[in-house]
DNA sequence: ACCTTCGTGGTACGTTCGTATCACAAAGCC
DNA sequence: GGCTTTGTGATACGAACGTACCACGAAGGT
């Protein structure tokens, strides 16, 4: 049977399957044993390409980092062909809101991620801050932009008004998770924001 | 030696002891034994104040949650004698904020309560929707009162707006708490929200 | 064709955890 | 003053977990 096999695929495989279970029982509830019956192999199998838990969990995390990524992009590009920074803006916004399986799960292993990380060093020195930072950076950079085509409002600061949106999305979206509130009344916090910031030329998009 | 004791007592100090071991080393970390030994007594005693670790939590989650609703109250008191409605809203929102010991273990606890509802629906049923809602309801009442008093800038919509400052604090409270950002940059991006919201009449407050 | 390396399975080990059990002393009740 | 209840200690138990170990079949290289 043993062929030579991808070990990066084997590995991804794996991850997803830790992934999925975790995002099923809790980040904190998942053991080698069950992400192994999850992916369809043996527990010695998930030893042999982690070789501990906590790469694994490792692994995990950036996974999960680099298809949110990915998510996001996805997001922004299908926002049109020559969006306006409102709508590119909006896209950024929403995309980080668990409106869907996907995205429940992604804040949902995210944030548990964080929790472990404000104990534990290894972890904390993953991309918890170069991912967040790289986004206000972005969200900062389009916010400029919009106010030099005079397309917000006076006396808004574009650096802080990108860390208190993407707080604010952060927030919203943990509300969602724990079921305080739906995913519209978040967009509509949201878009009541947006309408406070850019001067009404109102496009809301889609 | 066994006096009669005081069993409300009892389970607060182990409580406490939950609480001070988790935010040392992590929820998910904590072991009955290890509560035990910083509350200073016995395993068996913990199992016999609290028949079950899940109770243990549940009770924890409690002590927490009132806590933390003292010490909003206690800075919305401080505020002033007759504070202007700003300086109450800001009260409100920066108490939520972990800039010291306490209100770190708080977030951070609180948080970690949140992850693990998101699978547990026993844990979901405690007090997650019903204190948050209580907060929103409070901020909305108070961002009417300065609305009607013409404090505040036209086109705010104060449910609206209430929601979007408390997701704002819980985002960035996360982000000091995983280190991400500074508290005094955290107070900026919510002092600056604030100036948008209120006429300009600036009594930035203590 | 041999031999090394790679992939894989099965299983055992040591630890830790939550919980249960046994034992017993002090206090309150009648 | 005997007896029941209450508070406390020590320890045992069973399960689950991460990890380590042993064995072996199938490729690849030369």
């Amino acid at each position: 049977m043993p062929k030579r096999v991808d070990h990066a695929e084997r590995r991804t495989e794996i991850a997803e399957a830790l992934v999925r279970v975790a995002g099923r029982r809790g980040l904190h509830a998942v053991g080698m044993r069950e992400v192994a019956a999850e992916a369809g192999v043996s527990l010695r199998l998930v030893q042999y390409y982690f070789q501990t838990k906590e790469k694994l969990l490792f692994f995990g995390l950036e996974l999960l980092a680099e298809r949110f990524g990915e998510r996001v992009s996805a997001r922004v590009r299908a926002a049109g062909d020559s969006p306006g920074p409102r709508a590119l803006v909006e896209a950024l916004l929403m995309a980080a809101l668990p409106t869907d399986d996907e995205s429940r799960t992604f804040h949902h292993l995210y944030t548990s991620y964080a929790v472990l990380a404000v104990n534990d060093p290894a972890l904390a020195a993953q991309p918890f801050i170069k991912n967040p930072d790289a986004a206000e950076d972005a969200l900062t950079e389009l916010l400029r932009q919009a106010q030099e085509a005079a397309l917000l409002e006076p006396g808004v600061d574009a650096r802080l008004e990108a860390a208190g949106l993407l707080a604010m999305s952060a927030g919203l979206g943990t509300g969602i998770l724990v079921g305080q509130r739906s995913a519209e009344s978040a967009t509509a916090v949201l878009g009541h924001q947006l309408n406070r910031i850019f001067r009404t030329g109102d496009e809301v998009s889609t």
